[in-house]
RNA sequence: GGUGGGGUUCCCGAGUGGUCAAAGGGAACAGACUGUAAAUCUGUCGGCAGCGCCUUCGGAGGUUCAAAUCCUCCCCCCACCA
């Protein structure tokens, strides 16, 4: 099966240019291709994580990916998509970003077979502009340029687009030809808002070289709900363990909308896509549970597998555990047995057993521990009957809670139904 | 450079001297219903141990008993013109 074939079927292709020869061009020998990931944090989001994926994808079936961080590009600021401009970034905070980067893909994309990772701050930041100017900027038609969607936005909006913006097509396309003379790089991949800087470098390695390159868009992904994948209350989810823990990222899938199941197990993970359709038809609880190896294989993919039984075994403890049936995506490495762990990734705080022993006020404590963002907000959430300790509701803002109410050494807080937070007294 | 229009609480967006912590919508959070789902209904949604106080309406000053609202200067954005 052409990699093609299996990204189309996974649901990652929006669009791709000059389909028949993309597809002979990937069912003959190794093709480099890259994708670009923003530099704008140290870490990357679930929303990068379609263009990783895809770019594992690639390496699976033999070919060469590369990960291109936009150091450079990061300097100037795509505007595609946006409807404002982005902060510009300093070099070191790239370089940094860089470093944090590298490790994530790592976990998804082999760099000692063969994977590589660019940043095009090293060429771009070395052009020349009257040399630029002469030698790609003719290639491009300004006519052309702003009747591209991502331009056109801007153009139309409130917020006007300006001339460093105006550029960053032609940069984006100068790095495909650069990694198309460096390593003969013939395919660009990208989100769909980048359909028109991928063309842009599609053509001018085309007019500057002669050469055939091509370019796929993935679709962007959004919830059922109808909102960008991959935000919650708390911001972006990350795939650094230290922005969200293990057990948040767990969380996170096992929170997936039930229409986006087979969809999200088909993008976000490596399993058989005729196991995967085998979810279309299910529902209700039967449906959780493929929630839940939905959550197991994604959190594997991004923390590894000893992460996933800890996140898993938590989550058990945490809302009842269950058995999963052998044949539900058989594939899955997931523990069939529902076993639980009291275990720390559950998000936990310790407290010193002095304070412990006097008690505080649920509200003092719920805001402490940021299960609230404030005082008054725990106040409301307490008064409105959302707080519970050790599964009980708490029926006062200011009940005090304190070493009499430990089970087991510990405190399970929550907020809502699935909030949890554990309370431990601090080791001296 | 000129002329005009703008910058409001997470976002959009009302508000042109007191009744404004600021309409309305969205997002978000909680409750009920559930399957750790969605939809729906209800409540909450600046900070404070709350019927009061404090900080918010681009920034700095000023007028006034009283300013998001008026005046001065500054910063930023947009449109048209050059």
């Amino acid at each position: 099966m052409n990699v093609l074939d299996t990204l189309k079927s996974r649901g990652f292709v929006e669009q791709t240019t000059h389909e028949q020869e993309l597809v002979d061009l990937l069912s003959g020998e190794q093709v480099s291709c890259y994708i670009g990931f923003d530099p704008t944090a140290s870490s990357l989001h679930v929303g990068s994580l379609v263009p990783i994926m895809s770019l594992a994808h690639m390496q699976r079936a033999g070919h060469k990916p590369i990960a291109l961080v936009g150091g450079g590009t990061g300097l100037v600021g795509d505007p595609s998509g946006k409807t404002e401009m982005r902060k510009l970034l300093t070099l070191e905070d790239v370089e940094q970003n860089a470093r944090g980067i590298r490790a994530q893909l790592a976990r998804f994309i082999d760099f000692d077979k063969g994977a590589i990772l660019e940043n095009n701050a090293d060429w771009l930041t070395k052009l020349n502009y009257i040399e630029f100017l002469r030698d790609f900027g003719r290639h491009f038609s300004v006519n052309r340029m702003i009747k591209a969607e991502s331009y056109r936005m801007r153009l139309e909006s409130e917020e006007g687009l300006n001339f460093i913006e105006f550029n960053y097509m032609l940069l984006q396309a100068y790095d495909f030809l650069h990694l198309f003379n460096e390593y003969g790089c013939q395919l660009q991949m990208g989100g769909s808002d980048q359909w028109g800087n991928i063309v842009a470098g599609v053509e001018l390695v085309r007019r500057a070289k002669g050469g055939s390159a091509y370019g796929i868009t993935f679709p962007l992904i959004t919830t059922s709900a109808g909102i960008k994948m991959g935000k919650t209350h708390k911001g972006a989810v990350w795939l650094d363990p230290d922005r969200t823990s293990p057990y948040e990222y767990f969380q996170f899938w096992v929170n997936t909308h039930d229409d986006d199941v087979p969809r999200f197990l088909a993008l976000f993970t490596f399993l058989p896509m005729d196991q995967i359709n085998v979810v279309k038809g299910l529902d209700g609880v039967d449906l959780n549970l493929a929630k839940t190896i939905l959550a197991f294989e994604a959190t594997s993919l991004a923390h590894g597998r000893d992460q996933a039984v800890g996140a898993l075994e938590a989550s058990y403890n945490m809302f009842g555990a269950r058995d999963i049936p052998e044949v539900l995506l058989p594939e899955s490495t997931i523990p069939r047995k529902g076993r639980v762990k009291a275990d720390d990734s559950v998000p936990t705080t310790a407290l010193d057993e002095t304070r412990l022993a006097q008690g505080l006020p649920a509200f003092e404590l719920f805001f402490e521990i940021g299960l609230c963002d404030s005082k008054g907000a725990a106040r409301r959430l307490l008064g409105q009957g959302g707080g519970y300790m050790n599964n009980q509701r708490i029926e006062s803002f200011d009940s005090k809670i304190s070493m009499v109410d430990m089970k087991n050494n510990e405190i399970i807080l929550r907020v809502g139904k699935k909030n949890y937070h554990r309370l431990v007294v601090a080791e001296k």
